[in-house]
DNA sequence: AATTAGTTTAACCATATGGTTAACAAATGT
DNA sequence: ACATTTGTTAACCATATGGTTAAACTAATT
């Protein structure tokens, strides 16, 4: 085997995330991808059967990092606020090295059923029970304010995914350049976690 | 001219919406959006030169409601928690009646530079200056909390439109059925308004 | 009844696109 | 050395798709 194999592989793997990323599933062109991994087409479909797979396999990469993570911090021996900080620590920079996730997922699971059903039952989503439970017990005991821990849980991800997904409306919205953009994003860590608290606080 | 000429016009453009909605610009089909209005292909032709502006026709028609509403909101002469109280109280509802549409911005404009540059030099987004600049003042005289006011109005967005985005995600995440999550919808203006105002009470 | 303007359709066209084939090139094993 | 396997390409194919055309139909108007 030529020494390029890996190379090749991998090559198609970046090629297609920016692609499926900018036009999502349907959007995207085969030969787009080829193009831009520098190979024929025929070569894509060698190493990936079809568009679908290859989907699948750019998909999948990502994910498959980031659930195990998220599930591991809410199902963790720690109290609500150690998780939340945790939770936006960990997930906010991930999904700023992984920008395409949200959208991608967001995309395909509105758009692809065939998609939306592999993704949940793949068990790729974290279990979000224990904390809404955690959540329950605090407010009963008046540790935390009363609050619906679906509805919390719900602001979690909202106040965490969402600049990623909205970034071009919201980029214009806030009349930034990019680079204001990134400074925003960096800067959200601390301001999401201490929002998150003060909103649950007595 | 036969009377049906309005009939037929409305029925695509309910077509369009739905098809646009679950299958986005690049994965709609003309010919599906024809099937659903119950009419031929080349009359979608003929009411609507091509795919292009029949897009542009259907999202117009959405979204020239809501941006003006917005900007209105935000310039008012009100107080930071009217604002915010007015704001939470108009968009929810019209996102809920209107579910295509943040799927559908945040998919064009993440994937359609022509649409993009259309959907911002169209002014349809609301301004928010003055508000932002309200946060500044209040948190000057120490009537709210220090708070970034870019950081805020992204908590704003965030916490109002991703429900209806990622939707298909957190329904699985919670475990709720479409009820269920009409539910939470519901009980989501009251939630985060008082969030909202917590999150920069002092 | 004939004309006209607007509406609708079936059939068609050009092209883009996902995917295949067959042949060639480069490693690898024997 | 040579046969075999793996990697890569150019050319090709079938089909889906956006869009067009020309003719038919409908309903007012003359």
């Amino acid at each position: 085997m030529k020494s390029k194999d890996q190379n090749t592989e991998q090559a198609i793997m970046n090629a297609a995330v920016e692609i499926f990323q900018s036009k999502g599933m349907a959007g995207a062109r085969m030969q787009e991808i080829a193009d831009k991994a520098g190979i024929n087409k025929a070569l894509l479909h060698y190493y990936f059967r079809n568009k679908q797979m290859l989907f699948e396999a750019v998909f999948k990469s990502a994910l498959g990092q980031l659930a195990p993570e998220i599930s591991k911090i809410f199902n963790a021996d720690l109290s609500i606020e150690e998780k939340i900080t945790a939770f936006v620590s960990y997930y906010i920079p991930f999904v700023n090295q992984n920008r395409f996730l949200p959208v991608f997922v967001i995309q395909e699971l509105n758009n692809n059923p065939v998609f939306a059903e592999q993704f949940f039952s793949a068990n790729a989503l974290p279990k979000t029970e224990k904390f809404r439970y955690q959540l329950i017990e605090a407010s009963k005991i008046g540790e935390i304010r009363n609050v619906d821990p679906d509805q919390f849980v719900l602001d979690l991800f909202a106040v965490v995914v969402f600049p990623f997904v909205g970034r071009p409306l919201m980029k214009n919205l806030l009349q930034k350049d990019d680079q204001g953009f990134d400074d925003l994003i960096q800067g959200r860590i601390e301001h999401v976690t201490t929002m998150l608290l003060n909103s649950i606080k007595k």
